[in-house]
DNA sequence: TCTGGCACTCGCTGGCGCGGAGTGCCACAG
DNA sequence: CTGTGGCACTCCGCGCCAGCGAGTGCCAGA
């Protein structure tokens, strides 16, 4: 049916053309079947499938449209056909019909996420291995983003010989702490009265402004005290670049070695890049962070990701909030032949889970 | 030459008849070509590598007679051979020429860990992925566990609204952290009475001792001021059941990418398994466990370790001490197929410098 | 005791033919 | 104009076979 029919159309189908509604249904079709079967699909078996009556003749001709407007290729002559990337595309955008989770699936991510109590740790950690358990693929949390980071309470704790404990409270209850080596030993009451003076003056202010201040005095007076202020500078620096840009953020992972099992991921040239990334965490981190600024789920199907070691592979992310700031993100990784109607309500709810969990005000 | 000798022994051969010098020398040069190339070796290439001026003819009767005892073994009828995990063990005790580390080599790992003041943390990660990057292989250092685990200090830190921080210290300058939800609001002095009261009963207990005590003096003083105390004996009990036991020790590792690179581990399935071990971490926590009571370095070959997944795999350890005990181990994961000679001075030295690098006396 | 020679085994490669799945196109019917 | 049956064609995967190369075991002779 090409351009040998009555149509004046010289130019073949295009998008517009072609997709009336018995190709959407098609297609349709095609990619669920080979989603599940992960088998190129052919006229017969979806002539089968599609439930609408038609001969694989007439299926034939339907398929050669979606084929020359690129939603679906076949892998070589005689071997039936496959989505393309743009054919998921048009398959998530507008033919997709989300599944609402099995209700098992949600009682053990309730379960899972629903704790009182918990700390944020083991929260996440909860999260990414859920994700990967119920997908079967792999799971990802980025770490959750701090907007103010806050000087709250410094403690030096006197340890044997010239060392000394700093312990650095910063935000709602985070902790950093370090063992100085000094080049003397201070009195207890020394060490109290140098904490005393940080508490009183800093508590509260941000770790930046601290920082700067702290210079500033130390500038000033020189030589007194300098050792434990130096300290207390580099901590300060140590917790602000840590958490507050984005420098240096990471994630959790869970479940990397499912993406194994999957036939399409077989190749160990491949797997072995894709481990990489996993490790370097750098590619990884960006592409996640791109997610931070949107609103729901969202999709990276095959090369739309930007990163060649995911060519072969679809991401589905959601950000998630602590109260009304989007602090992090999470998601799946897996094959683009995914099960993408049970993962993103599956990554939507984890991640309005995730973000409740991780509410500090109850 | 099998047994139509002169020689009356009609059991054939065994290891202490067969393994004559030359028979000796041949298992050597055999195992380290193979080791070199990664293909089984014809008695053509080991009479050419041998040096020792005999023909083809000559070399297939020894090693007829290697392959008899066990040591050895080919792949089908016409394809040279390759050593058995025996004939590896006997190279390893008995033939192994250990070659002294490349200057370079030693250079490197120096730099690394010879660092002033570095975090324990830092030197594991270190260690693990020096070791990994010079053997191209899967570097891992298990956690060192500390012997006496002793209560040190704890501090309450009024938080927002019912909520506190406590901070336990422990050991010298390890701390747990953790936010408590507390019934009713404390006074910011109560907290002090509390944690001062805490700190001057248990300072330097064993901190199950403290936690026994603290259950006793709970149930006899009822009620008053429990909640923190109920609090202080959770947070004893996690930091002892987490570190003094052996219970929940774990370990990093590096470079588990590396491993797909290996030819002879490029089955997916296997590498699945593989890689799931190490997630798990049960098992190869349990192998390395048990080489924390061996002196030096200690080899697992292929079965040898009695984990199927670690079947192809060769596992060489050493334990590293702090001042004179020994508290954890690190080693190198790698296929069989690995230069040991290389590998066994690499993991002596990490661990004898890991060892010097975490002696908090300086 | 060593060696050259020889027959043999076995895996690997490439060519060939076959069957099966699936396609594109065409002519014909409603 | 649309849908359908038919048909020739393409291409993969498989089994088969032959040729080769590498390596072996054994034997007879120095």
């Amino acid at each position: 049916m090409r351009d040998n029919g009555a149509m004046a159309d010289m130019t073949g189908p295009t998008a517009a053309t072609a997709m009336n509604e018995r190709a959407q249904h098609l297609l349709k079709v095609l990619v669920e079947r080979y989603i599940r079967d992960g088998e190129p699909v052919g006229s017969r078996t979806l002539a089968r499938d599609a439930g609408m009556d038609l001969s694989p003749a007439s299926i034939r001709n339907v398929m050669a449209d979606l084929e020359e407007i690129g939603f679906i290729a076949s892998p070589h002559t005689s071997a039936g056909r496959v989505p393309t990337v743009k054919g998921y595309r048009f398959f998530v955008d507008t033919l997709l019909t989300v599944k609402p989770l099995a209700q098992q699936e949600v009682r053990l991510i309730r379960q899972q996420l629903d704790v009182e109590d918990a700390d944020p740790q083991a929260l996440l950690a909860s999260a990414s291995s859920l994700l990967s358990a119920v997908t079967h693929m792999a799971g990802v949390v980025t770490l959750p983003r701090l907007e103010h980071v806050a000087w709250r309470h410094i403690e030096f704790l006197p340890l044997s010989d010239n060392r000394v404990l700093a312990i650095l409270v910063i935000n709602e209850g985070e902790v950093q702490n370090r063992v100085l080596h000094l080049d003397h030993r201070y009195e207890p009451s020394a060490l109290q009265q140098i904490s005393n003076y940080l508490n009183a003056h800093f508590a509260g202010k941000d770790i930046q402004a601290v920082r700067t201040t702290l210079l500033e005095e130390l500038r000033r007076t020189r030589e007194s005290m300098n050792e434990l202020m130096v300290a207390a500078i580099h901590m300060a620096e140590k917790a602000a670049g840590g958490r507050s840009r984005d420098q240096g953020r990471s994630y959790m992972m869970a479940g990397e070695t499912n993406l194994m099992e999957w036939a399409e991921l077989s190749d160990v040239e491949k797997l072995r890049r894709l481990f990489e990334a996993f490790t370097q965490r750098r590619e990884i981190l960006h592409l996640m962070d791109k997610c931070i600024a949107a609103e729901r789920v969202q999709i990276f199907i095959g090369e739309e990701s930007g990163y060649r070691v995911l060519d072969e592979c679809s991401v589905v992310t959601a950000p998630y909030k602590v109260g009304d700031a989007v602090v992090g993100v999470l998601g799946v990784i897996g094959p683009t032949r995914m099960a993408y109607e049970r993962v993103i309500p599956l990554v939507d709810l984890t991640a309005r889970l995730l973000g409740a969990a991780l509410n500090p005000r109850k």
